[in-house]
DNA sequence: TTGATGAGTCAGCAG
DNA sequence: CTGCTGACTCATCAA
């Protein structure tokens, strides 16, 4: 009967896995998940002495699967160090930017207000050097006149103040 | 003997076991995975009929590990999506940095220059005001004068080049 | 219950 | 072999 045979078959295959259970039991507590994963590959052969091969293959393999977890771990710290890193950058660059821009804007009023100033004294300058020879036509322009008192105590004063 | 007790709880625990499996072995084949994990509660209530209570959670369990399997997917392509939204904004960023950099140069120069040419304007201002009244000293103060050109059309060329 | 995510496990690749 | 990483599973948390 079919039956006899499935009970002969368990009970071997559940006579190995518990005897086998049992030899891990005895020699596996020996040694620590830490000390088997920090052990060297040298240390690990002197502990491996005497044991059965089907053992040692088991310890080895438990051993790698400690240090998978550890590899595992650094992967996933890797990962969001990587993305804070990335996180970091990027507000950096977003500093540079405004930086940037506003510097760039006090650049540009301060062109504004140089070309302002030098098309001023170009039509001045326009009316010095040609008032004298036609009063006449002087222009459609309007004329403003600004007093500035830049010089406190200056030995050689000059008349037009650098620009700003 | 403890044996005998073992053999007997081993077989029962086998017994038991194998049922299961031949039932799941039955029943699991009517549905994919595909198909169970696309299922309604509804439409999986309805194939639920007539089954074990054990089988229902069984399939039930079933699906909500495919069910999982989906999740982990959409987490992983989430983490690579939103890196390289991080990576797309970064280059972003470093290319408006590189605009900006390069449009405060080019306005330094010109700022630079336009200062230049100022400079020398006032240079030449002062010859022609201060030349024919008195070379020597005119005052502790200086008098800056702007004059505003306010036409476009001027009738009359300028003597001066206009700012670049 | 559903969806998301950290951790652990395994497969499989690269050095 | 060692280390890393994608995929899967499970536990656990939040909605």
């Amino acid at each position: 009967m079919a039956q006899k045979y499935l009970i002969i078959i368990f009970f071997t295959v559940f006579y190995v896995h518990l005897s086998v259970k049992k030899e891990v039991g005895e020699n596996a507590p020996v040694l620590s998940d830490d000390e088997l994963v920090a052990m060297s590959v040298r240390e690990l052969n002197q502990h491996l002495r005497g044991l059965t091969k089907e053992d040692v293959v088991r310890l080895k393999q438990r051993r790698r699967t400690l240090k998978n977890r550890g590899y595992a771990a650094s992967c996933r710290i890797k990962r969001v160090t990587q993305k804070e890193e990335l996180e970091r950058q990027k507000i950096e660059l977003q500093q540079e930017v405004d930086k940037l821009a506003r510097e760039n804007a006090s650049m540009r009023l301060e062109l504004d207000a140089l070309r302002a100033k030098y098309e001023a004294l170009q039509c001045f300058a326009r009316t010095v050097t040609r008032g004298p020879l036609s009063p006449g036509k002087v222009a459609p322009t309007s004329v403003i006149t600004i007093v500035k008192s830049a010089s406190q105590n200056n030995s050689s004063p000059s008349p037009f103040s650098a620009p700003s």
